[in-house]
DNA sequence: CAGCCTTTGAAGTCA
DNA sequence: TGACTTCAAAGGCTG
């Protein structure tokens, strides 16, 4: 499946025919098996291209695509996305979930965050940290440690997520969330002393 | 219970 | 255009 407009994560309410607007060099994006590293055209379909990215089910599953309380933003492995892929006919996307449609619009992890939230497990598992803070420094060296073909999957991975986050959302922009924390803080302390208040654009 | 902490990268803002 | 700022995730901790 993976970002094959026939899967079961795009098929749910984007038809194939969407993916037109995809620029040639992108194409390649939507082949899970095509990374960046390859720059070999795939002309032919082959046995590979049904083949599941392992970092796939961490884009199409994110819960900024579908609500958090959805059988979409469960599953992390292949054999759930599977499950999910049979059952997404039962299921409604976000395009017809008004309540998740009242969520606001998030912004696509970049490789990193996605590197996180597939490694923050890990971390947790080994033991070494429980607070997010100290498992984000952990896996801030290791992000550095990393090899530039395994950063490369992540960076692949987060392109894809802006793709499919442009598609989802087209219109939308960073700009949109841009400064909603600050302008928080500045509302509560509104009338006060802000002379340290950071300038939300 | 809202916000901080902590990381990297993308994107917005401003001079 | 470069420098700077904000937000994305996560969850324990703090005031």
């Amino acid at each position: 499946m993976g970002l094959n407009p026939n899967s079961a994560g795009l098929s749910c309410g984007v038809k194939p025919q969407a993916y037109d607007w995809w620029p040639a060099e992108q194409q390649q994006y939507l082949n899970p098996t095509s990374r960046g590293q390859n720059n070999t055209p795939q002309t032919q379909s082959t046995a590979a291209d049904t083949s599941v990215h392992p970092l796939v089910p961490l884009l199409l599953y994110s819960d900024r695509h579908f609500p958090s309380s959805s059988l979409y933003s469960q599953p992390i492995s292949a054999a759930a996305a599977q499950q999910v892929s049979a059952q997404s006919g039962q299921h409604t996307c976000y395009h017809s979930n008004s309540a998740f449609s009242r969520q606001p619009v998030k912004k696509p992890l970049n490789a990193f965050m996605l590197y996180m939230k597939e490694m923050r497990h890990k971390v947790l598992q080994e033991g070494q940290e429980r607070e997010s803070a100290a498992i984000n420094r952990i896996l801030g060296r290791r992000w550095h440690a990393l090899s530039h073909s395994e950063q490369s999957k992540y960076y692949d991975l987060a392109q894809k997520e802006r793709l499919l986050h442009m598609q989802l959302y087209p219109g939308w922009s960073a700009r949109d969330n841009y400064g909603k924390r600050k302008r928080k803080q500045s509302q509560q302390i509104s009338g006060s002393t802000s002379s340290w208040t950071l300038n939300a654009g």
